[in-house]
DNA sequence: TAACATATCAAACACTTGTTTGAAAGTAAA
DNA sequence: TTTACTTTCAAACAAGTGTTTGATATGTTA
């Protein structure tokens, strides 16, 4: 069987069925904690199914990436009919969707948020194919809201004030429940919060214009 | 040997030991991570030692955690004599060298950084004991700053704008590190990166005014 | 010194983890 | 059907983990 069958045919189903049941236990628990033998589980497969079509499970987790998602919210903010500003502001609702909604169905991305502070093998291949070609992307977006020439070191430190904020609801998740017990997101709250960002950093940068 | 006999006597050079070596390890790889084996090696102590001294793995980290210097940094930002926006950058630069600064042996604080996207056992006492605080106190500042009356939730957006900036070169520290492969903090640095951040923040809120 | 509590240590324990194995079941072509 | 190949499975393996144990040292007190 050839490689291109073994993608295709059915006899792919329960690896199929492996890298969906992946992208739900790894976004959830993150590589480390997540187990083998829960995903196996949740996928309806044996223990050595995972072994058995991927090699290990740093293989698994690398294949059930997936930066689809994050491509198209680049495809999607680059139309030149609207100004940066509202460009910016489309980008950060959308990517706030993708980091909080749980229903959006992108687990592919939001497995791979969990993985940035605690390194991983795969978190190489992470930066260099989804993290740094958006760190870039949102670089040339602020640098057309920032009229004022500024040089590559600040217009950096605008892409981090902006992620930072972006990535803080995620990344303090945990404590942000504890904070306020009730917590959780629905689309309108996660809009709202997209505004605030969106809000909080375009008045920052348009307050640098006069300096 | 009574408690107190116990807690400061010689006989505690192990126990002693053990906290310092705990603060190290647990800074540097996470509670999940660190292995009770490697922290005493490090404190020249047998395998034994920390569920003789602790009971517990978990026990120790909770002891091995001190907020003394969280604390610390909130009194030093409260001196009625200066203005608040100083007051703000005070503070971010003080938390910024906690957080980034390794030289500065505040491994006690780096620490909890480390496990807030992560939750163990322990979250809900770093929770109530420092981040709770730490938060209201942030939020009491920067609504000095902010003239005019707001919405409490609207604040908290703006507290967790800053906490977001500032925690993000910590938790995104390994990506960092990847994006450009000679980082490394020295003070000057980690300053410039505070004042980035206080300017950025103030800029926001100054803009907000208006409104 | 003798008796006793405390502290240290090597070894083992109990458990979880990813992975391997070898047999059984399934599948498709000759 | 027979043959060859792929897939599944229960079981075991090997390594790492926090923890416990029982003996041995250490120090203190009577």
């Amino acid at each position: 069987m050839t490689e291109l069958q073994h993608a295709s045919t059915d006899c792919t189903q329960t690896r199929s069925r492996l890298l969906e049941a992946a992208r739900v236990v790894f976004s959830q628990h993150g590589f480390q904690r997540a187990t083998v033998r829960e995903i196996c589980a949740l996928a309806d497969a044996n223990v050595a199914a995972v072994n058995y079509h991927f090699g290990s499970k740093e293989e698994l987790f690398s294949q059930a990436l997936n930066f689809n998602r994050l491509k198209a919210l680049q495809a999607a903010s680059i139309d030149p009919d609207i100004n940066p500003e509202a460009r910016l502001r489309l980008f950060v609702r959308d990517f706030m969707l993708i980091l909080l909604d749980e229903q959006h169905a992108s687990s592919q991305c939001r497995m791979m948020a969990r993985e940035l502070a605690d390194p991983t093998p795969v978190l190489d291949k992470i930066v260099h194919e989804a993290i740094a070609p958006l760190h870039a992307f949102v670089g040339r977006l602020l640098g057309q809201i920032v009229i004022a020439p500024i040089e590559e070191a600040t217009l950096k430190r605008y892409v981090y004030s902006l992620f930072g904020q972006c990535l803080f609801y995620r990344n303090s998740h945990p404590v942000l429940q504890r904070l306020n017990p009730d917590l959780s997101y629905d689309i309108a709250q996660i809009e709202a919060i997209a505004q605030h960002i969106s809000d909080f950093t375009l008045a920052a940068l348009n307050a640098k214009i006069p300096d």
